[in-house]
DNA sequence: AAGTTCGGCAACCGCCTTGGT
DNA sequence: CACCAAGGCGGTTGCCGAACT
């Protein structure tokens, strides 16, 4: 199932994560936050890369990852995304709570691959057995313009969202939810439009000084940006894209 | 029962982007 | 502006168990 276990020739650990390595990761990242990917295995007393911690961190560790199956909802969603978005593994995690980039991009690779062109074979089937090349017109250009709004939609939610390149960090979910998570509980969450400290904000408050310490049974999870935007009401309706953020997001 | 093939998925690799100097 | 380090992303690999012969 996984790389065996070995050491290269820098004396890094590549392979296999053992359940020492995780516990060690868990419980480091859980007292002081990532604060540097690169240093990290050292002061965790860890023989990984950076990027290897990293990895581990946010595809399994995260406590608000979500294992097992996909349930056919958010099967759907991804098939529905990846028509719109293409590879946006990472984007399409933000639509998916506790799912990693790379689970969805495997999920991807290993069923919906097939079914989503098993599907778009039955409906070109169906387009060609049903319409005349002279009606093709209007249902068709109706559905081209959805998409299309669909798109922009999401391009400017993007845009708007902390997930946008224009603010402080990648479109990445993992760097968005290892903040938000491991860091708001209660009252004290964030606004959106102040994202950009969220990882300050994990990093401070499990500083070695501070005794607030982070443990996931004592965390306090907020709506989640992710669940009002997976509502079908926005997926499905193209021409609601004057979603305002702070209108919806402003009261956290 | 043994050998072979296939599917699933964790992990790695290389490139790109971003932010700091 | 150029350079560098770090983080992040998407593609790919490789191992293992299941299914098949």
């Amino acid at each position: 199932m996984m790389k065996a276990p070995c050491f290269n020739k820098n004396g890094v650990k590549k392979g296999a994560w053992s359940e020492d390595e995780d516990n060690k990761l868990r419980s480091y990242i859980e007292r002081y936050g990532h604060w540097n990917w690169r240093l990290l295995p050292k002061f965790a007393g860890l023989y990984r890369s950076g990027k290897s911690c990293r990895l581990r961190w946010v595809n399994y560790l995260r406590p608000d990852i979500k294992r097992g199956n996909f349930t056919k909802e958010e099967e759907d969603l991804i098939i529905e995304l990846h028509k719109k978005l293409g590879n946006k593994w990472s984007v399409m995690a933000a639509y998916l709570p506790g799912r990693s980039d790379n689970e969805i991009k495997n999920r991807w690779h290993t069923h919906l691959k097939k079914r989503a062109k098993k599907d778009q074979d039955m409906l070109e089937y169906e387009h060609v057995r049903t319409v005349q090349p002279d009606q093709v017109s209007t249902k068709e250009k109706i559905v081209q313009n959805s998409d299309l709004e669909f798109l922009q939609d999401i391009e400017t939610l993007l845009a708007e969202s902390p997930l946008s390149s224009s603010s402080s960090a990648n479109l990445s979910s993992s760097s968005w939810f290892d903040g938000f998570d491991s860091t708001c509980s209660g009252d004290d969450i964030p606004q959106p439009a102040n994202y950009k400290h969220a990882e300050k904000l994990w990093t401070d408050a499990f500083l070695p000084s501070n005794d607030n310490l982070f443990s996931p049974t004592n965390l306090d999870y907020p709506v989640s940006f992710h669940d009002i935007i997976m509502l079908d009401e926005f997926l499905c309706s193209p021409t609601n894209s004057s979603i305002d953020y702070n209108d919806q997001f402003g009261n956290w």
